[in-house]
DNA sequence: TTGGAACAAAGTGTATACTCTTTAACAAAT
DNA sequence: ATTTGTTAAAGAGTATACACTTTGTTCCAA
């Protein structure tokens, strides 16, 4: 092959089909053909065969043996099993974030936490305060200097993002967000481990039951989704 | 090949491989290079490829680009993490398990925990006692009717394993452990969730600590555990 | 001896070829 | 019409070949 620098092709190939399924542009459900993967990428179908592998083990694909490979569907019942983990892992960070995060990164924390104050202002429909958002969930799993748990939350934590959005849509649901983070920063600054892990606990909850609702009532297809991820 | 059934190559590797690092014949820091195992197992290397990487993501693996795999290592604190997260993890099973354990579920837990109290007379070295035990964690971890919980559970319960042998071994601690259990269980009976929680979580937690402790008082290497796992 | 440059041996990453299973298209029969 | 059987096309699993890296060794200079 032409440029091969130091990344190898099944990396490059599971980071573009990683992407591709997170905005949404692969639809839950698509098939994945090794063959017409590896055409698509200019490679061969070994490499392709690690980058399914790999998605395979991050839970964004399904494989049945000696079958084809599916981007992962997702019921409601499956959503409410993640959630229920998700917000248990993310409240176990919390607690762990608010005996051992260190000064200046307790001070980050608040930074993001404010910054996405100033956001919620702004009229761009929440893109920004999404992001912050994001950063703020991540500062709060890094600051439970446990390895392995941030890996796990934060698997899971992929696995939801294209679905996380939504809840973001209920109207009012923002202000909310934003109260609700303001207890976490709360507990975590006065390092009360108990009140930092329920804050977590139940905002983390409060998303997922949210989501499913809003599935549930407005019957959300996988189009709808796809809709959303490439606003 | 020869006899090709339904299982594949990769997966008689993988399940062969895996078996060798949990019984310690093959002992961390082992280099695994895949024209070897290739030969080993009378198969070409691209299984074997599949095999390995389907390792690293078990965590029993480690595999820098470019570089050959070995058997992951363990040192103190990453056993420390790792229990930490586990203890959390089973006590979210116990929990759950609590309230969403059938009749039937139950009194099979019951019989195994009844069973183990026989084993722990026997003057088998506490062979059978250590079989029935992990039955019991298995049935409640299966008891949390959460799908997403059981694989997450299992994936960190199975790294742990050979680790995990060790406590048993401190004196008395096999009585300790069986009374242990005799508090989860009774939570668990009750449908009380907190207490089945904070029981298994506490007894999760002894165990990582006792081990521990064990390996730091007996500066335990590698070849010791082997030892330990071939009897 | 020690450090390191140059080269040889070994090993990983990827492409390609081939076999056997699954898929799906069509025909015949209920 | 719906089901069942047959068969061609498509695709997954594995072996093998080869290019490019890493690893290890040898030999020289300080």
């Amino acid at each position: 092959m032409a440029e091969s620098k130091s990344e190898t092709q099944a990396e490059k190939v599971r980071a573009g089909l990683e992407n591709e399924i997170l905005t949404g542009a692969l639809v839950p459900g698509t098939i994945l053909e090794e063959g017409r993967i590896a055409d698509r990428y200019n490679v061969s179908r070994t490499p392709v065969r690690e980058a399914i592998n790999h998605l395979v083990y991050a839970g964004l694909v399904e494989k049945p043996a000696r079958r084809r490979a599916v981007v992962c569907g997702m019921d409601t019942a499956k959503l409410l099993e993640l959630f229920e983990v998700l917000a248990e892992l993310e409240g176990l960070s919390a607690s762990f974030a608010a005996e051992r995060m260190s000064a200046a990164e307790k001070s980050r924390l608040k930074e993001v936490h404010s910054n996405a104050m100033q956001a919620l202002a702004k009229e761009d429909g929440g893109e920004e305060y999404v992001n912050l958002g994001r950063q703020f969930h991540e500062l709060i799993v890094e600051g439970c200097r446990n390895r392995e748990l941030i890996a796990i939350t934060e698997r899971l934590a992929n696995r939801l993002f294209p679905y996380r959005r939504y809840q973001a849509m209920a109207p009012g649901r923002l202000k909310d967000n934003q109260s609700e983070h303001d207890a976490i920063v709360a507990a975590i600054l006065d390092s009360d481990p108990a009140a930092a892990r329920e804050a977590m606990r139940s905002h983390a909850t409060k998303q997922g039951d949210l989501l499913v609702r809003y599935i549930a009532l407005h019957k959300v297809t996988h189009s709808d989704l796809r809709k959303v991820a490439e606003e």
